[in-house]
DNA sequence: TTGTTATATGATTGATTAGTCATATAACAA
DNA sequence: TTGTTATATGACTAATCAATCATATAACAA
């Protein structure tokens, strides 16, 4: 119940290249498995465990229809969290690029 | 260079609790690591490691001043993004208690 | 019922990680 | 010079992680 142990379990379910693959594919609102695992190119089963650990870090949501499962974004704050650390990642390509210019 | 990956190491960066607790203590300006490892209680090399990481990700800057190297956190998107998690984690707490109330 | 599709999970492997202890380096003071 | 303080790093360990393969479960169709 420790809360910096909880705020670090949502950032690092963000920080890791399937899931984010995952959460980009998943912007346009909520998709089946079967639709997320080609999008991405990877195992079936991989991406189920990647899904099931973002469900229960508060990251995705899961809707049961029929024999489909379908997850999606839980809340607009996860978009922009991944936005910022894409403005982060710009400046950090910026700065280093002229790093390279001086030297 | 591939930008998923990137972008992953960044939020990566950001989701480890003593992570988490040096970018707390460093909301009001920049320290040096003597007066960090203190304030977070944890061994000095321990929280190098961890200075070193961030300032590779692009989360921290690092500047020398005699023997002191002072640290601070680079862009103020950083500290948004930990406090949207913040936010999140709150709604994640209140809504596992409404679950509960409602059970 | 049997077959098919969608999803989850056990078992395993190799890689990465956080943390510790001891030591190295670097800057400055006396 | 010697001593002291501040920081970084090599070597190591135990724990966690991502990915894979095979298999289990669950829903529905024929």
């Amino acid at each position: 119940m420790d809360k910096t142990y909880i705020r670090a379990e949502i950032l690092r379910a963000l920080g890791q290249p399937t899931r984010l693959k995952i959460i980009d594919f998943l912007r346009d609102g909520e998709r089946c498995v079967c639709e997320i695992f080609p999008a991405i190119s990877e195992e079936q089963s991989n991406t189920s465990r990647h899904l099931s650990l973002m469900v229960s870090s508060g990251i995705l949501s899961r809707r049961k229809e029929g024999v489909k499962i379908f997850y999606a974004v839980k809340r607009p704050e996860i978009l922009t969290i991944v936005d910022l650390a894409t403005t982060i990642m710009a400046q950090e390509i910026t700065g280093r690029h002229e790093m390279l210019l001086a030297a």
